[in-house]
Parts: C-alpha cells; structure tokens; sequence
DNA sequence: AAACAAATACTACGTAAGTAGCATTGGATC
DNA sequence: GATCCAATGCTACTTACGTAGTATTTGTTT
C-alpha cells in the first residue's frame, strides 16, 4: 500500500484515467513504492516479468545493447507516467531490452499477474492500451524511418526539435544529457555528436555548456532537420 | 455481400478467430471484395482512412518514401490475413505511410466506421488487437535495432534467414523480389544489395538467378548473419 | 587550492555505403 | 527469332560515419 498522494497520477495515467475514483484508490492498496537510483539497470533488479510499473519521478530509458561492439541505442525515453514493459504484460516471454534510470526515479510497482487480471476485469484499460500501443508504434516508424533516410546531423536537429517544450519554447526531457546519450538516442555514437554539436555552434544554431543545450535560433535549427546529404 | 469462402479465412484472422461460425457468416456481409492488380498504391485507391482490409491473397508493403531523395523503404511486408490500417483505426488521424500490392492481391474491405462499431460491440476483437500491435512493436524494435547496429550484409542475411520456411527450408515470402525491393526491406540501395548479393554468391552462401534466391550454405549465411564490422 | 574524474573538444585516418554511369542478361511481346 | 525493357552485374568515385587517441575543460571532492 502506498501513500494516497499518487491518486491523481493514476487520474492522469493513460491506462487509469478512465476508471472511477474510488477504484483508483482500491488500486492503489497493490501498488508498491520503488526508489531506484540513478543509473539502476534491470539487470540488478527485479526483471519486468514479474512486476509492471508506472513511473512516478524521474527518467527510464529502454535500450538495447549489441553485445559485440558494446554499442547502445535508447528505443524509448520513458517519464512521469509512462508504464513498461506492455509486452512482458502481453505475453509472458521475454523482452529483449534494458531499462535504466537516468535519474533517482519513483517507480510503482505491481505484480504482472494482478496487472493482467485487472485488464480481464476492466475492458477501459484493455482499451486504453490500444492507443497507447499505437502511440509506440508511430514513434517506432519515425525512429526507423529518420535512421534509414535522414543523415546525422538532420536527426539530431530533430532530437532537439521534438523536445522543445511549445510553450516555453526550452529543450525539456534531453536537455541535460551527455552527448554519449544524446547519441544513443539518435544511433549513433558520442563523437560524431559532438562533431555536429559543434558544427552546429559555429553555424550559431546553438550554445552548448557542459550538459546543457540552448537554441538560439529556431529557424536554423528547422532548416538543419530538413537538410540531408542523401538528398540532391 | 461476398463468398461464403472466405469464412474460413475469417476463422484464421488473428482478430475474428475467436468468435462463434454464425457471427463470421454475418460480419461477411459487411464486406466487399476487392482485387488490386499489381503494383496498385493506395495513393490512387480508396485510402485507409475509410475503409479497413484483410488480405485474402497477395502481398501489400507499407512502405514510407523521403520525398527529396525518392529513396523508398519498407517497413512491413504483409501476406494472406494480415490486416491494415490498425492506426487509422484506432485513430482518426492520417498515418504517414504508403501501400502497394507487390502482387494481383484480393483484399477484403469494410468501412473503417463498422469495424469501429464491431470492436465496441465485441471485446474478442478488441482484445486480440493486442498481441498484433504487440508484435508489430516487436517487429519495429528489432527493424530500427538492425539498421543502427547491423551493416548491411549483416541485415541482408537476417533478412534472408527470417524469410526461410523452417520445415520446407525454402526461401518464401522474398524469394522472387528485385534487388530494389530487397534493399527497401533492409534500409538500403538496390546496387549496394546487389554488391552483396555478389559476394555471398562468391563465397558459396547462396545461388541467385533473376528474381529468384536459393540458399546453398546455410551455416555460412548464419555466420554472415553474425559478422558485422561494427564490431571487432 | 590541489587533485581528481568525467565530460567535452579536436585531429587524423580507414572504410562501408551511397551514387553515377554503363554493360550485360533474361524474359516477355510482337 | 527479332525487339524491347527491366533487372542485374560491374566499375569508379565520393563521403559521412565510426574509431582511436589525446588534449582540454569543468565541476566536484578532499
């Protein structure tokens, strides 16, 4: 049982949002509170395939790793209220990736097994997964598809782009990540980012410091993701 | 209204399998069969946005273009009982994609706004959407992992490796596609494959002649599989 | 303030993959 | 069987990317 606090994140869950107040709390007495440090991989904890989890705090991102040339790729940056692993959820074999915090993250947790009754039970969170599910998807296409036709400096200037907050017009989620994870999030590697971070200060796209990025002009910025050597 | 044939098509359909013979006999009166001939894209036919499809018999590619540089990559290869467009119905919205018989298909269509009524209407099918999106993410993660991990040879032979009929151990689904479409399947060009394809040819790996490939080694290929410069 | 480690910056180099252009082959069609 | 077209085969060239190695910066710890 956990604090009643989390109630209204469960409010704003994709898969909760749409069942009544008081079995959100009758949810709630499942649910268990995990704090995992900075940089816990799963691998040292408990696997996916016994409990499912909502993230309370903090960043979670899921990679694969290729074991011969140690090189990692992030397939998704996961935050507050984002759930894993829906696979493990959906089938019982096993998903081949890692997790890994970014951040000291809150986790809830609960068994797979009562996730998976509950989704028998309430047909709006079998529901919900379906837009949730086509959400991954999309995001996988655009993934696959910038890799396949887009050079590196066009998807990093898409990175950034897509982590622009609209409101505040700041870099959100990505903005203080090593050039090593920037380049994960991209495929590629930490000096050939760096290489077009630097480019791109010199074309005065941007101000680099350490860990942190800031646009200074947008309109460049638009321009370099559109701009592509496999294009004439 | 179309034949009574295609209940037995119904019966093996990952989304109407689990529903009683006399509701397939009904929901088959919704459709309207349709043979697209060869190489017809949707751009020129009723798009997905209002009608949704089970293929009855052919093959269809999903498949996204960079309108600058024209080059053209696939992101799945759908055959008999694969449906589409999942995410125009779940969402209203467009997806970016684009659809292309690689053979004459039969397709069977329904309007997009009844099969919406029948997901609502029966829980089976909305559950059994599910593990299809479930292994289409699958199938994405694995995709994007290739092209950023993988050289191409690499990604050839797992291409080719997938594709192997494990109990007659033919090549099927590929076996008679053009170099061009071989490379849309991995993220590449069509001379680069078939650079490729040479060399596997040199080394005993396999036999090509037009449109056709016929492994001869097939220990070698898993080998080639393995191999990639990206790593030591 | 000194010491340390981690992140970043920069140079140099090798190479797979992309492109262009053309020759050759094979299967259809007339 | 002559013609035609698409698919394949091949050569030559360019380049973005990846790697290696090292220098420099920056922030934190002692």
């Amino acid at each position: 049982m956990i604090g009643k606090n989390y109630i209204s994140l469960l409010r704003e869950n994709i898969l909760f949002k749409d069942l009544e107040e008081e079995k959100l709390a009758g949810f709630l007495t499942a649910f268990q509170e995990e704090i995992w440090p900075k940089n816990t991989c799963n691998i040292t904890k408990t696997p996916t395939l016994f409990k499912f989890y909502i993230i309370a705090e903090g960043r979670v991102k899921i990679y694969r790793v290729d074991p011969e040339s140690a090189r990692e790729f992030t397939l998704f940056l996961l935050k507050k209220n984002d759930i894993f692993d829906v696979l493990c959820l959906l089938e019982n074999c096993e998903h081949k990736v890692f997790y890994e915090t970014l951040d000291e993250a809150t986790l809830l947790s609960v068994p797979i097994k009562i996730m998976r009754e509950w989704i028998v039970k309430y047909p709006q969170i079998n529901k919900s997964l379906l837009p949730y599910m086509g959400k991954q998807i999309r995001i996988l296409e655009e993934y696959t598809s910038n890799v396949v036709l887009s050079d590196i400096s066009s998807r990093l200037a898409k990175l950034i782009l897509t982590n622009i907050n609209k409101k505040s017009k700041k870099l959100e989620l990505i903005n203080d990540l090593s050039n090593d994870e920037l380049a994960n999030l991209i495929g590629s590697t930490r000096a050939v980012v760096n290489r077009h971070l630097q480019q791109f200060k010199k074309d005065g796209i941007l101000k680099i410091s350490r860990k942190k990025v800031e646009i200074t002009n947008l309109e460049l910025l638009l321009k370099q993701a559109e701009k592509n050597h496999f294009s004439g």
